[in-house]
DNA sequence: CGGGTTTGACCTGCGC
DNA sequence: GCGCAGGTCAAACCCG
């Protein structure tokens, strides 16, 4: 059983503070209780030959590690980069066939497992994976018709970080602030009002920001 | 009572 | 074909 599900705790909201690089990758050089480290964008890029070499791009900050291979599983055994991608091509595959187009993960340091992305989330399943010793919870987006999943796991090597994968992409506005939505590449970025705050445009990014919401539509949860 | 979580069972893909 | 591992289902349960 699950421990303790995070629920909405205003003193634990995650604090976002994002550089935006030209390629279209976010990450955080600057941290606070709430750190983005890594942003993979796992769509959008055809599917590698097996044996081609990952290509492994490092951004900026030291932190951050971006694969064009896309994998969200390469973030969590860093060991086995080799075997992971074998892996992801497979659900990547899987992905294609289920028609899901669109897969971002998010590593993350934070006590809580789920952010407050701004949409409202099912918990359809928790699995115990080989890779880590820390279980994997699985969501559905509740809304209906909606498709979107997400896979939340803490790292195995630094538990203190949260790899959150999303799949799919939202057919529907969030429910507590649409008006708040971040795009790389028309793909919604589901992130949190209070990360939000402190993003700014650029030309990758889609952002529609009516400047007085930051902290007014935090009544979702994501749980 | 409705919506969300838990958890064991089941399904599927993949490697050997 | 078999076993393993990851992903999903669904009944039971919990909570507001």
């Amino acid at each position: 059983m699950d421990d303790h599900y995070p629920h909405e705790n205003p003193n634990l909201k995650p604090s976002y503070n994002y550089t935006h690089l030209t390629d279209g990758t976010i990450t955080d050089p600057l941290s606070l209780d709430f750190e983005l480290l890594q942003y993979l964008m796992l769509a959008d890029h055809g599917i590698h030959d097996h044996d081609s070499t990952p290509k492994i791009r490092k951004a900026s900050s030291e932190n951050m590690i971006m694969t064009e291979e896309g994998s969200a599983e390469s973030l969590t055994g860093a060991t086995s980069r080799n075997d992971s991608i074998c892996r992801n091509i497979g659900v990547k595959k899987a992905a294609e066939k289920m028609g899901v187009g669109h897969r971002v993960a998010f590593r993350t340091k934070s006590e809580l497992e789920v952010m407050n992305d701004g949409y409202k989330w099912r918990k359809y399943g928790k699995k115990s994976v080989k890779s880590s010793p820390n279980p994997r919870n699985y969501y559905k987006c509740s809304s209906g018709g909606c498709n979107v999943k997400k896979r939340v796991e803490r790292e195995r090597e630094d538990p203190s970080y949260v790899i959150t994968t999303y799949e799919g992409v939202h057919n529907h506005d969030t429910p507590s602030c649409s008006d708040h939505l971040l795009y790389y590449n028309h793909t919604p970025l589901m992130l949190s009002s209070a990360c939000r705050t402190n993003l700014q445009p650029t030309t990758t990014t889609h952002y529609n920001n009516n400047n007085n919401n930051n902290n007014s539509s935090r009544s979702s949860s994501s749980s």
